[in-house]
RNA sequence: GCCGGAGUGGCGGAAUUGGUAUACGCGCACGACUCAAAAUCGUGUCUCGAAAGGGAUGAGGGUUCAAGUCCCUCCUCCGGCACCA
């Protein structure tokens, strides 16, 4: 037997694979097809990093095996190669950016053929090939034609390092995402998508994709729709709109708040504000612009006028705050202390009222109303009386029902809740000398059947904590002595479970925290005829009666699609004085980038393609008079967003696909990538999707079925790989050590897939090991001699169940369990003095999507001439799954004292009898009754003993 | 602050969804082979205990015959959003 040789048998089968063309995808084929796709790398200088290693090789598991499974695969791959590194690169060498992306991608290319990826590398694509970015500029084109590309003044995040405008998503933390400088606010004419007319569609139909849930959320929050109402409040003759989810609160509003931004815009066209007033607006702004953003305190100043309330004719002061945004909703908002965490904090501040108009409600479901029983409406107290003490509450135990209860009651006359409680308290218990504590925030609405009245009730019970003086007592009355009986119970035992309020949870919560606002839906009080509608209802019917209208707003913006850069596509329209911006013919695509002196964004914001005058002036298409290119270029975003369509036909001339390609192989069945790309690239490229299948251009709505996500590869010691740092780690260094098979398989091994993992050089020689037994294995192999049939039985169980774990483990890319469950299996065959061929077939098979180049050579070494990557997928024999013995734990009172051998699907006496003919659990069980026992078939058994 | 995810040996991590906790791998220790080393193979490796046994899955409580897994309270770490009305 030969040495294990990875570097010449991974070159050797990796030239035999590309020679066969064995991954490229076929079309007209009869197979099923499927589409695995992995985000396609930006070609950057550093070289491949292993992050990409891991990503690639989960999927290259995937569509190997599904190869096997008889699938016609796709898996492509191209170059996301504008974009600023490379850019920047030029600027400091001067060296051509189509030059410097030539040898990235050169070398990212031997690198990733160099790890035996399956790639159809028939189909490579690149953006910055001007093939390809035509009809990127014409897809471009198509949404400029139906008005989503259009043209706003706007203030711009602006990098002054990287002389480039920043889309929003570009900033984090106020600084550049990619040089960490700070950012500054600048106005300027950009190009917009207005990816906001898809905003609901892009939610609403994540119901019909197969994304990691956390994808979904993710995108749910950044898309951030919100249902609402749009209500107006006169203010003399004018009005002021604001935007509420909740207006059931309508008649809490104690003041209106609006935005500095709001106030600013009102002083532009002419009111007449104080110093103060202006001052404070301007101070507000300037804090917001400042770097960072971090709100400490809320605060305001009154703009010393009322506004009125349309749904009552209350006066209701105008506030301008720092804590509304100019550019959410209407840039105002009603103040609802009573119902809003943060207009409770404002008011609190400012001494502003505080007026509730929803309470809770809870419906009792172990007293519900009993249908045809009267409906008796009560407002009531509830009180909660604590003895000092000991820390004890009182509570009634009822004698005629199931229930534990606090002291409640009704409001009689003209008392107060306080009176009405005190009252109660002496007529149920007979405690005399009682303390308020406090009243425990507003009245619950609490619907249940009171049996002892064999009434319905919806009761506004009001909760009053009380502390008990002394334990004087005076006598009840006979009645309330036969209704209950009164006792205390620890503070910790008042729970929801242990008390038959339903309201318990609110109660508790309020005896817990002093005041706060109630925040979700509930019943209306003080809001006039809308009194006990519920929230949801009674949102329409408020906003309908003020004369509102219910909108939906979202978090999301439209997307800044201008750069003033030079390694983008140029955005292809023509700017004529006469005609404005006009297309530039179909036939002129490309507009290709002209050759330039310099790289550098000039320093008034222009991209450097302004200063080519020759490029720049052309003749309007439109009217043949004198204009100007557009010189702004598109974000990298832009050719990322539609790649996956042209891998299904890279190197269509006339379309950016053919139609029929589109049909055979989108949606892509499997996307797999960073998590970092779920709000940008994924999102903006569902759009683009959108569009397109809008037009009739592609035959679905969205463009990947299933999408999933990787963990990031740390450093040793957990901390991210940077160049800065020198942790990075080389794969070519990894793969001349190891190969390309160690690699991968380390990768795949080192933990959960989904999760950051750090890398360890150190541990890389266990999966190296594990394929040199693997290899060396070869010699154990007899062809379909006999081997003891026992032994081979047990093994062939254990087999067939690897199959099972290895197949399932690959679909839920648990690929780490996957290699254990194939290191056990090893581990067994090691134990074998010969091994079926077969058998270890089988074992190859599972492995090569793995390991792929040692286990095609240790396949052609058993002498196949066909190649192991065309072979099916081995399929579980159920035959062979069947166990014969199980062993069963024995476990007295829970505990483990043995284990009893028996036929599979024994009987629980036969086992019982077993276990207590066996001496070593004798002495467990010896003198003891067994109360109880219980039996999990082949799996368990457990004896409950007497005592104990 | 809110929404997610997670806390298990010296380390990376397993655990058929409530049924033998610590699989698999790394590391470490001892042994075999060797003049020696490497490689390889074997044995051991949560913890206390001489043993019999006991105790451990971030902390505390609960449900259960049985809890890493379910429920409640708290702590820590990692991601996302951050006054979105």
């Amino acid at each position: 037997m030969k040495n294990y040789d990875h570097s010449k048998i991974e070159k050797k089968w990796q030239k035999e694979w590309a020679k066969e063309k064995v991954f490229e995808a076929i079309e007209n084929s009869d197979k099923p097809k499927f589409y695995g796709l992995i985000e396609f790398p930006y070609p950057s200088g550093a070289g491949l990093h292993v992050g990409h290693v891991r990503s690639n090789t989960a999927m290259d598991i995937i569509t190997r095996k599904r190869r096997m499974e008889g699938f016609n695969v796709l898996y492509p791959i191209g170059w996301d190669a504008f974009g600023l590194p490379t850019e920047n690169y030029a600027i400091k060498t001067g060296k051509q950016p189509a030059l410097i992306t030539k040898e990235n991608t050169d070398n990212f290319r031997r690198q990733l053929q160099s790890i035996g990826f399956s790639f159809d590398w028939s189909r490579e694509i690149n953006t910055t090939d001007p093939k390809y970015y035509k009809w990127t500029q014409w897809i471009f084109l198509q949404m400029f034609k139906q008005g989503l590309a259009y043209k706003k003044k706007m203030t711009i995040n602006w990098c002054p390092k990287d002389k480039i405008g920043l889309a929003n998503e570009e900033v984090i933390a106020g600084c550049c995402e990619r040089c960490g400088t700070a950012v500054e606010k600048r106005e300027k004419e950009q190009w917009m998508l207005a990816i906001t007319k898809y905003a609901d569609r892009l939610d609403t139909d994540l119901d019909t994709v197969d994304y990691l849930p956390q994808i979904k959320t993710q995108q749910r929050n950044w898309i951030g729709k919100s249902e609402g109402a749009e209500i107006e409040f006169q203010v003399d003759k004018e009005k002021i709109k604001v935007f509420t989810t909740r207006p059931d609160t309508l008649f809490g509003v104690t003041f209106l708040a609006v935005s500095p931004e709001l106030a600013q815009s009102w002083i532009d066209i002419g009111w007449q504000a104080s110093e103060t007033i202006k001052q404070y607006i301007k101070k507000t702004l300037a804090d917001r612009l400042a770097d960072g953003f971090d709100m400490k305190e809320k605060t305001g100043i009154s703009a010393g006028f009322d506004a009125i309330n349309p749904v009552n004719g209350e006066k209701v002061p105008v506030w301008i705050v720092n804590y509304v945004l100019g550019d959410v909703g209407t840039g105002a908002i009603m103040g609802v202390p009573a119902h809003d965490e943060r207009d409770f904090e404002f008011a609190k501040k400012y001494n502003l009222e505080i007026k509730p108009a929803v309470i809770p409600r809870r419906i009792d479901h172990n007293n519900p109303h009993v249908s045809g029983k009267e409906v008796i409406f009560r407002k009531g107290i509830m009180a909660i009386i604590v003895n000092p003490k000991d820390n004890k509450i009182l509570c009634l135990k009822w004698k005629k029902q199931p229930w534990t209860t606090f002291v409640m009651g009704g409001i009689e006359g003209d008392e107060t809740s306080v009176e009405a409680a005190i009252r109660e308290i002496r007529e149920e218990t007979g405690y005399k000398n009682i303390k308020l504590v406090r009243v425990l925030g507003g009245v619950i609405q609490t619907e249940f059947f009171a049996a002892h009245k064999d009434i319905n009730r919806i009761a506004h019970t009001q909760p009053i904590l009380f502390e008990l003086e002394n334990e004087e007592r005076s006598d009840v009355s006979s009645d309330e002595l036969a209704a209950y009986e009164v006792f205390w119970r620890d503070m910790k035992d008042i729970t929801p479970e242990t008390m038959t309020h339903a309201e318990m949870d609110i109660v508790l919560s309020r005896i817990a925290c002093e005041e706060k606002s109630f925040n979700e839906n509930g019943v209306l009080i003080n809001s006039g005829q809308f009194d006990g509608l519920q929230s949801e209802e009674a949102k329409k019917a408020i906003t309908d009666f003020v004369g509102g209208k219910m909108v939906t707003t979202y978090k999301l913006r439209d997307w800044v699609f201008s750069r003033q850069r030079y390694w983008g596509e140029p955005i292809p329209l023509i700017h004529c004085e006469a005609c404005g911006y006009v297309p530039v013919p179909e036939k002129d695509l490309p507009v290709e980038l002209p050759q330039v002196e310099k790289y550098e964004p000039t320093d008034n914001g222009e991209s450097p393609l302004s200063a080519i005058s020759s490029w720049v002036n052309v003749t309007c298409p439109t009217c043949g008079g004198q204009a100007k290119r557009e010189t702004d270029t598109m974000p990298q975003w832009a050719g990322s967003s539609w790649y996956y369509l042209r891998y299904t036909d890279s190197k269509n001339d006339t379309e950016f696909a053919d139609k029929k390609n589109l049909q055979h192989w989108t949606p892509v069945d499997w996307y797999n990538g960073g998590m970092e790309h779920t709000t940008l690239h994924v999102l903006y490229s569902r759009f683009w999707h959108k569009f397109l299948f809008d037009q009739g251009l592609v035959p679905t709505s969205e463009p990947y079925a299933k999408r999933t996500s990787h963990g990031l590869i740390l450093a040793e010691g957990g901390v991210k790989m940077s160049k800065s740092v020198g942790n990075v780690v080389n794969p070519d260094e990894i793969i001349t050590l190891y190969g390309a098979d160690s690699l991968r398989l380390y990768e795949m091994f080192m933990g959960p897939f989904d999760q950051a993992i750090p890398w360890s050089t150190e541990n890389i020689i266990g999966v190296r090991r594990f394929l040199e037994k693997v290899w060396r294995l070869q010699s154990k192999v007899e062809s379909q001699k006999s081997i003891k049939s026992e032994t081979n039985s047990r093994f062939e169980l254990l087999l067939h169940q690897m199959i099972q774990k290895v197949s399932s483990d690959i679909e839920g890319m648990k690929f780490n369990t996957a290699v254990s469950a194939m290191m056990i299996l090893l581990n067994e065959c090691e134990k074998q003095e010969n091994l079926n061929q077969n058998n270890f077939e089988i074992f190859l098979k599972l492995l090569s999507p793995f390991a792929p180049h040692i286990t095609e050579e240790i396949w052609n070494e058993l002498g196949h001439k066909n190649m192991l990557v065309l072979e099916p997928w081995p399929v579980t024999d159920v035959t062979k799954l069947v166990a014969t013995i199980a062993s069963v734990v024995v476990q007295v009172n829970g505990k483990v004292r043995g284990q009893v051998k028996v036929p599979v699907d024994t009987a629980e006496s036969v086992v019982m009898s077993k276990v207590q003919a066996e001496e070593t659990l004798q002495k467990w069980i010896r003198d003891k009754k067994i109360t109880k026992v219980f039996y999990v078939p082949n799996r368990l058994i457990n004896l409950v003993l007497e005592g104990d």
